[in-house]
DNA sequence: TCTGGGGTCCTAGGACCC
DNA sequence: TCTGGGGTCCTAGGACCC
């Protein structure tokens, strides 16, 4: 059969790389990419880490996710950007828009990586290096930002070889190579290794991803159940996962919120499910879904997070029948401890809702339908003027209330 | 001035039914 | 007094990713 050819391109530091352009555009004197630098959150907010570093700030040992203060310790001269998400959102469509051209099988894999696959394509391209070096040039060029091209046959070894030495790079990590490019590499270079799984697999004795691809499977299925099979083949560059989306069965919409002080009020805590609500159920029916399930994630002032979970009786888009089942968990489910983040997630989707309907519900389809409508147009309304500004009556008194009861 | 936010997938355990 | 086993559905929590 034929070899797949699978490129995986990945923006250098995409968060801190756009932020420079912009302040370049902006006249700003420094390139932030060639001096000790970070994205970072709000620490007022208390969500004070790094999102993305430049090259001269990861030689200080800085990486990514740790807090401000951590890395300020590591680098007494760390200037510190704060993240622009709508900028971020123009140059990742333009990034993956770029892309489109080259072949019709592109995977939007995250904001800053894609996938592309070139399977059957030696007629059109004969030089897979020197395309990958041309779309690597012109981003650059177009769009002043760098790119590491990984090449390989299939996307696992594609992801591991854009990877390697960064930035500004093409590597390919093919069948024939992994031995002698892969296998040297640290446990935790290997893609689905993360803390967990890399911490036993070193008490384990073993180290490199070679020393993984040649243990037993019987001695690691002992260890790492169903999980032994798929890292082996990992460790081994095997992988034949296909370049489209994944369609999943358990897709879900959530938000969450660390707030600027832990809360204990439990209308405060009412006030903020509310917003989010809103937010997560407007988003629902912008994607023409109802959700089965409706969940409350908490996390407390000692960072232990907690979730609760209900099914519904029957699927829905309505912002007054999620709500009121948020705050019915809330009231069950709180621990009564002081709360730093908290957060509505809504799961089981699905695109219909006549699946089976409840013998002792009082609404009808038909109702409910006349209610999506409804507000499909108030979410119409809130676009153009500003969220919440139109909220039905009924939601507005449920506030009220538990304002009132305060 | 310590520790984000949005996702997916997997597992273990309990409830319930036959 | 002792106490099956298989299947399904549901929930909570953890691991991992960017």
């Amino acid at each position: 059969m034929e070899k797949r050819i699978i490129f995986h391109i990945d923006v250098n530091n995409a968060f801190l790389s756009w932020t420079a352009i912009l302040l370049l555009q902006e006249g700003y004197k420094i390139d932030i990419r060639n001096i000790p630098a970070v994205i970072g959150g709000d620490e007022k907010r208390r969500s004070g880490i790094v999102l993305a570093k430049s090259m001269v700030a990861k030689k200080y040992g800085i990486v990514t996710a740790e807090t401000l203060y951590s890395a300020r310790n590591k680098c007494k001269n760390l200037k510190v950007y704060p993240p622009n998400y709508y900028w971020y959102y123009e140059k990742s469509h333009e990034f993956h828009e770029y892309l489109k051209q080259f072949t019709p099988n592109t995977l939007k894999y995250s904001v800053d990586e894609a996938f592309l696959d070139f399977t059957g394509t030696k007629y059109i391209y004969s030089d897979y290096i020197k395309l990958a070096h041309h779309i690597k040039d012109e981003i650059k060029e177009k769009f002043g930002f760098t790119v590491n091209v990984g090449i390989a046959n299939n996307m696992l070894c594609a992801k591991m070889a854009s990877d390697f030495q960064k930035p500004d790079r093409v590597h390919t990590l093919f069948d024939e190579e992994v031995k002698k490019k892969m296998w040297p590499l640290p446990i935790e270079d290997l893609f689905m290794v993360g803390r967990s799984t890399s911490k036993r697999l070193r008490e384990l004795g073993i180290n490199t991803i070679g020393e993984l691809a040649q243990k037993d499977i019987n001695f690691l299925t002992k260890y790492f159940k169903n999980q032994a099979e798929f890292l082996k083949n990992s460790a081994n560059g095997i992988d034949d996962t296909k370049v489209e989306p994944h369609k999943s069965k358990s897709e879900s919409i959530s938000v969450t919120e660390t707030m600027p002080k832990d809360l204990q009020d439990i209308n405060e805590l009412k006030e903020i499910l509310f917003r989010q609500t809103s937010e997560v159920s407007r988003q629902l029916r912008d994607k023409n879904k109802f959700c089965n399930v409706v969940a409350v994630i908490f996390k407390n002032h000692q960072f232990e997070s907690y979730s609760r979970q209900t099914k519904l009786d029957n699927p829905t888009d309505n912002t007054e029948i999620i709500y009121d089942k948020v705050v019915e968990i809330l009231e069950n489910s709180w621990k009564n401890d002081p709360i730093r983040l908290i957060g509505v997630r809504l799961a089981d989707l699905c695109s219909d809702r006549k699946t089976q309907i409840s013998l002792f519900d009082n609404n009808t389809i038909e109702e409910d339908d006349k209610n999506s409508s409804f507000q499909k147009k108030i979410d119409e309304i809130n676009k153009k003027f500003g969220s919440n500004s139109v909220v039905p009556a009924s939601i507005i008194n449920k506030i009220g209330k538990n304002k009132l009861r305060k």
